[in-house]
DNA sequence: CACCAGGCCGTGC
DNA sequence: GCACGGCATGGT
């Protein structure tokens, strides 16, 4: 059983909208994609690669569910949580936002950067800016949509965007020390977005709720405690620990 | 009025 | 190397 809304609106993407009956809608790839289930992705061949349905998200839950106590309680009663393959442009500023910052503010600058620099697509809608759109964006007018002090950090990600293809080839560390070469990525935002967009499994985002996780429930354990699902178990664990709250 | 949000930066030690 | 305050903004 899916939990597709675990997995589109809990925190590792801010491109889908709930269109209400069970409906989920985003701009890709220049268009509308519009999902209820699962299913939905199978016949179309970017939202089979994007919701990653070649990986066995079952067998990688049950190994998951079978190593303690807190990952059984943490995986059972929700659905099936996938780990989406992203646009790396779109993950890196989506979660430059994130620092700081709560789920629906960040969705709603989304939004608004889509907006004020993407293009439409009908129906009253916006893709998200890519590089070249963003290239003559101010200080002041990313101020003026609401970003605050991510404003610079936004900037100097425009300038260092060349370097994002380079990325995929590097080795864990490297990739990680790469990306916080660029202002305002820090070691948690530089691993959301190696497992959202460069599906790097051994990520382990530390945030304010997963350090909550780890001083309850695993004070004298780090992230390779849960190897080789470190990224899955993490988002398990983060849908968790926010829904007993 | 506080305090918090999928943290990071700059400074000081 | 690590601890600490500051930070734009909107919600509770």
């Amino acid at each position: 059983m899916e939990n597709i809304r675990e997995t589109l609106l809990g925190g590792q993407s801010f491109s889908w909208r709930d269109d209400g009956d069970g409906w989920y809608s985003a701009v890709l790839n220049d268009r509308i994609y519009r999902v209820s289930s699962i299913e939905d992705a199978a016949s179309d061949p970017f939202l089979y690669d994007y919701f990653d349905l070649s990986y066995d998200y079952e067998k990688a839950r049950e190994a998951i569910a079978a190593k303690d106590d807190i990952l059984r309680r943490a995986t059972e009663g929700t659905g099936l949580i996938r780990l989406l393959k992203q646009d790396h442009w779109i993950v890196l500023i989506s979660f430059i936002l994130s620092q700081n910052n709560n789920i629906k503010r960040i969705t709603g600058l989304y939004d608004r950067l889509s907006r004020r620099y993407g293009h439409p697509v009908g129906e009253g809608r916006f893709s998200f800016p890519c590089v070249d759109e963003m290239k003559g964006a101010s200080e002041e007018e990313l101020r003026e949509i609401g970003t605050g002090f991510r404003a610079p950090f936004i900037l100097d990600a425009i300038d260092k965007a060349s370097m994002l293809d380079e990325i995929e080839e590097m080795p864990f560390a490297d990739a990680m020390e790469a990306l916080q070469r660029i202002k305002g990525v820090g070691p948690k935002v530089a691993s959301c977005i190696l497992i959202f967009s460069y599906q790097r499994r051994e990520g382990f985002p530390m945030d304010v709720w997963m350090k909550k996780v780890m001083r309850e429930y695993y004070p004298d354990k780090d992230a390779s405690y849960f190897h080789p699902y470190e990224a899955l178990s993490q988002q398990y664990l983060f849908s968790w620990i926010r829904s007993q709250s």
